[in-house]
DNA sequence: CTAGTATTAAAACGAACGTTTGAACTATGG
DNA sequence: CCATAGTTCAAACGTTCGTTTTAATACTAG
């Protein structure tokens, strides 16, 4: 039998290096030879433990998916059997889908910042083989979640809470890319916005944390707006979700008279 | 003299297809031999015309964000002067911003959907120049940008602006390059989504309209979320600005031709 | 200990990359 | 007409890439 201590010595050694260097340079960015010697191993051991770098970017991916993906399903089980066949609240679904993902951010035995960023940038990487696999590895969750808003807003026309669910995956994503991406763009560090309470420098789990308490309003007022082409037929409210969440009546009262 | 039809010939023959094949595989995945290939060219005009292959890349975005940039100030400086000093709505400066934007995709002559993903995807490319690059070009207008929106909701901490322009940037540049790249996590194609009236493929002049309905809602209700308060479990309403701009889709009725 | 397997190590492979070279071709100005 | 500057072309440059090979080493089972 191997030795299972070096063996994942040296397998997770390349991983950590991978996803690190992935997140920072991209795929095609990241030679074996810059991995390989950031984790003093020999070139030769990506292709002897994973097959080869496709192989290896999978298996960086799976290792972290598999913990995200089972969350999110029992996330979204809890509710649905908490709610008793009742349909959940957008909030609810946003929740357990975008703060399950983020909590990552906060635990570095799940991937932390690191992983996060990477996930948000390899999302538009630009190699086939990489938005068929990272595809097949969301498509079953993607799928539940879809249903689910469905189902949460039964009035508002399917194609458009898919396009909404594009756009929030896409604000997400970006939000946690562009960390060192856009700051540029916007003109401001981060650590101006995180917040006043951590004078230094900022660690990542305080940043996942705010992250997600600016993040999660977004995504709510987004999906909860008023419908496009609401000229032609008024546009529907989500339906009896006003009890629950007051401000999205609030937001859709304003609507053109 | 040169011949200038022949040497914009090859010039232009080359930015068109690098803007292409740059769009869907990425800068670090397109060779020059490919490019001139398919520009039917010899492999070294590329190093001829333009020096490199970073300054190709340059010179893609640059024939484009030309006229981008330039409209993009010019709206606003429209708006400013029309308001006289009054602080705008904020989905007047969306419209300025996203708006003339998502033009682009309408018109070939501007780059069409081929450079409206192209710009999205590249926001994420790792390549440092590439970031570089694109940070200066965006850097003049994206203030002006800001600080209309500091002005328009002055009430609102400028770094929850800040972090809701960077939402609102993920959510369009996904919305784009994901046309083809996210609608296998979505499981739908565009076309189910983009309308009914176009029966058969769907032509990038409809597309880019149907994504301009569809993202300025959003982008505005996310924009005016209520803010993450004190307590991240009860939103509170967003301040008076909500108030001021009582109809959501008035640009949406005047996109109509 | 020995046999045998799993891992590491160094070296090389062929292919593809961006770039450069120097000659051939084109077209205008004198 | 020739001279000349602008452009195209085929070929090659040196490098780096992912991968493979072959040998040496580490470790376990019998």
């Amino acid at each position: 039998m191997s030795d299972q201590k070096t063996n994942h010595d040296t397998r997770d050694r390349i991983l950590d290096v991978a996803e690190q260097l992935f997140m920072a340079h991209g795929y095609e960015g990241t030679s074996l030879r810059v991995i390989t010697n950031a984790a003093e191993v020999n070139l030769a051991a990506v292709n002897y433990h994973f097959g080869s770098k496709e192989a290896l970017l999978r298996e960086v991916f799976r290792r972290r998916l598999a913990w995200l993906n089972r969350e999110r399903l029992r996330a979204l089980d809890a509710l649905e059997s908490e709610a008793g066949g009742a349909p959940l609240k957008p909030s609810q679904i946003l929740e357990a889908f975008f703060g399950t993902l983020l909590r990552i951010g906060e635990d570095e035995a799940l991937g932390g910042m690191t992983f996060l960023r990477l996930l948000g940038r390899t999302l538009t990487e630009p190699a086939e083989f990489i938005r068929t696999f990272l595809a097949g590895e969301y498509a079953e969750v993607i799928e539940r979640y879809k249903q689910a808003l469905f189902s949460a807003l039964p009035d508002v026309p399917k194609a458009e809470i898919v396009w909404r669910l594009h756009f929030m995956l896409g604000a997400m994503s970006y939000a946690i890319a562009g960390t060192d991406v856009l700051q540029v763009v916007t003109g401001c560090e981060l650590s101006d916005l995180a917040g006043e309470e951590t004078a230094g420098a900022i660690d990542d789990t305080a940043l996942a944390r705010r992250l997600s308490q600016r993040l999660m309003p977004f995504l709510l007022g987004g999906l909860r707006a008023p419908l496009p082409g609401c000229l032609d037929s008024v546009p529907h409210v989500p339906p009896s979700e006003g009890d629950a969440e007051p401000q999205t009546q609030r937001h859709l009262q304003e609507k053109q008279p």
